[in-house]
DNA sequence: TTGAAAGCGCTACCAT
DNA sequence: ATGGTAGCGCTTTCAA
């Protein structure tokens, strides 16, 4: 440990702390001829300050938890946008001066969780979750830390978030596939826990919303759910394929359109002769499968760097409450859609 | 901020801060019953302990860096194999009661990673490097912070790194190809800076080992650099191919592999009938392309969870130097690799 | 312009 | 078994 305190250099520089540590904080309140004393027995002793102490001192310390559901985790954080997220986050705060504090035991069990969050290392969350325990936000409220949240997560109307117009997105993604003829489309989304995430509500209705412009029921038989990893996915998408023969497939997340890809080839369908394929997702990812996807992009530097601007606004300035940013995807026509047969 | 310190806590049980200190480090020293009175404080005040006074005690953060050089995280963190070692690390990192502090601007400039270690925000350091800043060790070495690679890196003799044996990586993988009866292998390196990354010295050492087993004599162009970004790589596979037709592909990471099967797909080539391809990298991914890729796997879990358990070591027994951890890779034969034409 | 001193929240040593 | 107190390294009044 470089264990040069504030006192050695006051000491090598003839003053006192108080001095030094004007100097380190760019007090006007310092003689010139003091300042280059200073400065040298800095330089000369190595000196950096103490980031704990600082710290201690002033509440805060520079940190943001990144944080990640067990459940996201395990599947998620393989998932090739997330790195991303992960990379423009990091970035973003640490121009601003913050470092990340990656979480990703969260949900494994409650209590620890609640420590973590209680033990005043951080100063505020990002929390990327689908299944966060539910009473996270009051966790965070009663402790008065700031968050924000990369979706939509309770319906409170002053809730913290950056994320993506998945009605437009879903509305998007129908409209183009009708447009081209097909009909019998599936809307194949992930199910966590049961329970069908509001974003992919939100693509439901965009869904629906094409569906009536093209004056075409909706049926329930429309949307699927399957689980998120890759192996039931795919399981799922061939014994689909066993029964039925949709035209297209809206696909939800990277994973469930990796393991259809798959799925289909293997079964020896050609895509996109036989099947056309839609992804929503971090909008490279498909650029670089064969045939490369058709995607809803989501644009995940956008977001990263919105939710670091977001969290540091809500901690600069206690109880203002941000309005939450929402991004239209974009449509990407790349391969793997075409004319219905 | 939750404002309970543990003077709320001792005025509340009506005791003293070093009494509640004991039984939040559970001394035996105290009363069971001042032990329960003081256990119902915290309870009712919510109380946690802050973190930061602990760490400026006893001079620990419990808080470990994880550093990505800024060439590896414009393009290593897309890669798939590097969610998996975070995830790894992070996990093994809480299990032990640390935290994991994401640093990605280390190189950006050399002053700013020279500041954020001596910050001594962290108790160490885990440095996934190909080309971390030369005089890296020597800074960490004279801050006397302890620190682990993911690779062997420099040629000092008290290296601290895990890593897998490269060596037998290459040679596994020629071997096979070999066996097979190829004999226009190509091993395609990524090319940092100019630079022949060690662990791909390794490679082609094995990659020599297995040719002269078979008493073929090496020649320079079996060894191919391009740079390591998906559009580069695809060019130069594609460029390759338009003038020579190797039967037979080694290729050093996920990134190259994808732009290679992309690249020979694009171009009319069928594999395996054509070209035969072998990839190091993470196993699980490779599983997921089409044709899914025979595979030199490196166990990333393993792997992360060791350079932990090692920077522990180092940190909990200053002056300790634990040898570096070497694992065998494990060859994964799947569908793009079959007798040479 | 500078120094002295208090205190951030905690731990640990020394008394009792 | 408990309380008083010093001090980790820093910032920030308040006095001089």
């Amino acid at each position: 440990m470089n264990k040069t305190t504030i006192n050695d250099v006051a000491k090598y520089a003839n003053t006192t702390r108080s001095t030094v540590s004007r100097v380190l904080n760019n007090s006007p309140l310092v003689n010139p001829r003091t300042r280059e004393k200073v400065l040298e027995a800095i330089d000369v002793l190595r000196y950096t300050p103490n980031k704990t102490a600082r710290s201690l001192k002033s509440g805060k310390s520079h940190v943001l938890g990144l944080v990640y559901s067990q459940q996201q985790i395990s599947e998620v954080l393989m998932n090739p946008g997330v790195p991303g997220m992960i990379k423009s986050i990091s970035e973003r705060a640490q121009s601003e001066g913050y470092n990340i504090l990656l979480i990703t035991s969260a949900g494994v069990d409650y209590k620890s969780y609640d420590d973590l969050i209680m033990k005043h290392s951080v100063d505020g969350f990002i929390v990327s979750g689908a299944m966060i325990h539910d009473s996270l936000h009051e966790v965070l409220d009663k402790a008065k830390i700031p968050y924000v949240y990369n979706m939509k997560y309770s319906e409170s109307k002053d809730d913290c978030y950056v994320t993506f117009d998945d009605v437009e997105g879903g509305y998007l993604a129908a409209k183009y596939l009708l447009d081209l003829g097909h009909r019998d489309i599936k809307l194949i989304v992930g199910d966590v826990k049961g329970t069908v995430l509001s974003f992919n509500h939100s693509r439901i209705a965009g869904f629906k919303k094409a569906l009536q412009e093209y004056e075409i029921p909706f049926v329930d038989s429309m949307v699927l759910r399957t689980p998120g990893d890759m192996d039931s996915s795919y399981h799922f998408i061939a014994s689909l394929f066993a029964r039925e023969r949709p035209t297209a497939l809206l696909l939800s997340n990277e994973v469930t359109s990796t393991a259809a890809l798959n799925a289909l080839i293997d079964k020896g369908f050609s895509i996109p002769d036989d099947v056309s394929l839609v992804a929503f997702g971090y909008p490279d990812f498909f650029r670089y499968t064969r045939p490369s996807l058709t995607t809803v992009g989501l644009d995940i530097v956008w977001q990263g760097n919105h939710l670091v601007d977001m969290l540091l606004q809500r901690i600069n300035d206690p109880g203002s409450t941000p309005a939450a940013m929402i991004k239209k995807p974009e449509l990407v026509v790349r391969e793997s859609t075409k004319k219905a047969p």
